[in-house]
DNA sequence: GAAACTGTTGATCGAGTGATCAATTAGCTC
DNA sequence: GAGCTAATTGATCACTCGATCAACAGTTTC
C-alpha cells in the first residue's frame, strides 16, 4: 500500500490532520466558494470541494449532509459578502445622491463579473433547487431593501420624488442585474454603460 | 420475454413506426423545445427527449449526435421563435413610437416567462457549453439590431434623439433582461412594472 | 414474394454523482 | 505514556448521464 499508483506517485499517503469541527467546516465553506466562483455552482460537488481542500470526500459530505443545501449556503455566503462590499463602498457617504451613485457604481463594477456568474447560475438552478431558490429570494430581498432605503433617505433630503420607494428599488435592481448579466455574455461593443444607468435611474427617481 | 416487467405491463412491445429522416428530427426538436420549456434546458438528456416522443433513446442520440450542440440548437429555436412573435407584434405599426411600446409591452408579457427561464438558464449553461454559448450571443445580437432598429426609425421620424442608438439599444435589452429574469423569481410585489419602465426608456432615449 | 436498404431498438460501457459507513488514527485527557 | 473520543478516510452502493453499436424490422424495390 506503500506509494501505491494514485496519479502522483510522488505524494505522500496525505498525512492526516486533525482539525476542530468548527475550523474544518469553515474551510469547507470557503472552499465551496472558491469553486464556485472560479467554476460555477454547478461545480460544487462532495468530490470537488474535497479535492480543492486537499481531504476525503466523506469529510465534506460530514459537515455538509446535503449537497443541494450546501449549494444554497454557499450561494448565500458569496451574495452576503459581495453585497457588504458594495454596502461598505458607501458608508462613508451621507449624501443620499452620492451614496446612489457609489452603490449602483460598485454594482456595474466589472470585479463583481463573477458574483454575477454565480446569481445567474442560481437563478437558474433553483428551478431544481428549493432551498437555492429560497436563498436568492432572500438575498433579492436584502438588495431592494438597501436600495429603498437610499432612495427614501434621497426623498427625505428632498433630491429625489419618487412615489413609490419600493417599486423604484426593484425596478433599478432589474436593471442593475440585466445590465451584468449582459456583461457576462457581452462585454465588448458596449462602452461606458454606467452614464446612460445612472441617467435613467435618476429619472426613475424624479431627481430634481 | 413476452409482458416483461416493465413499468407498464400492459403497454404493447411498442409498435415501431418508420418514419422519414426529416419528420423523425424535426419531431425530435419539437420534443425538445417542449422539455426545455417546461423542465428547463438541463432536462434536456437523451432519455428524456426519447421518453417524451416514445422512442428509444438511441433514436434521439442518431438525429442529435452531440447532447452540447443538441442544448444549443434548442435554445436558438425557442428564442428565435419567442422573437418572431415579438416581430409580429409590431409588425403593422407604421409608427416608430407604437412600436416600441409594443415591442416592450411583449417583451415584459408574463407569458413569455417560461421563455426568459430558457434565457436564464442558457446563461448559466453558456460557461460550460461553447455552442449554446454562441447561440446566445448570437440571439442577443438580433436583439439588439431589432431594437435598434425601432430606435433608428424613431429618431428618423424626429420622435427620439438619443444620440448612440447601439448603445442605447444594449441598456434598454439589459434593462429588458433583468426585469424578466426578476420576474421569474418574483412575480409578487411589483405591480405594473411595464409604466416606470416605459418613462425610463423612452428619457434615455431623448423622446420629445 | 423476396431481397435490400435503412430507420429503429435496447442493451452496454465508462464516467460522474450523492449518500453511506466501517475502519483508521490524530490528539486530547488522565 | 496509555486510553479514549471523534475527526477523517476511502471504499462502496445505486443512480443518471452521453455515447456506442449489433441486432431488429418497417418500407421500398425489383
Amino acid at each position: 500500500m506503500s506509494t501505491k499508483n494514485s496519479p502522483e506517485p510522488s505524494a505522500r499517503p496525505a498525512p492526516r490532520v486533525r482539525k476542530s469541527p468548527a475550523e474544518r467546516h469553515a474551510e469547507i465553506q470557503d472552499a465551496a466558494a472558491v469553486v464556485a466562483l472560479e467554476e460555477g455552482l454547478a461545480a460544487i460537488t462532495l468530490r470537488r470541494v474535497a479535492r480543492q481542500l486537499g481531504v476525503a470526500s466523506g469529510l465534506v459530505a460530514h459537515y455538509e449532509p446535503r449537497v443541494e443545501d450546501f449549494v444554497a449556503a454557499t450561494f448565500a455566503r458569496i451574495a452576503a459578502a459581495d453585497r457588504a462590499e458594495v454596502e461598505q463602498a458607501m458608508a462613508g457617504l451621507d449624501d443620499a445622491a452620492l451614496r446612489l451613485r457609489a452603490v449602483l457604481a460598485s454594482s456595474l463594477d466589472s470585479e463583481r463579473l463573477p458574483v454575477t456568474a454565480v446569481w445567474v447560475e442560481a437563478w437558474g438552478l433553483g428551478r431544481r433547487n428549493e432551498a437555492l431558490a429560497a436563498a436568492v429570494r432572500e438575498e433579492m430581498d436584502a438588495w431592494q431593501e438597501l436600495l429603498r432605503n437610499v432612495i427614501r433617505d434621497g426623498i427625505r433630503a428632498g433630491v429625489y420624488s419618487a412615489p413609490d420607494p419600493a417599486a423604484v428599488a426593484w425596478q433599478v435592481l432589474g436593471m442593475i442585474d440585466g445590465l451584468n448579466a449582459q456583461a457576462l455574455v457581452r462585454w465588448e461593443g458596449v462602452p461606458d454603460r454606467r452614464e446612460h444607468f445612472l441617467s435613467a435611474v435618476e429619472h426613475l427617481l424624479g431627481a430634481t
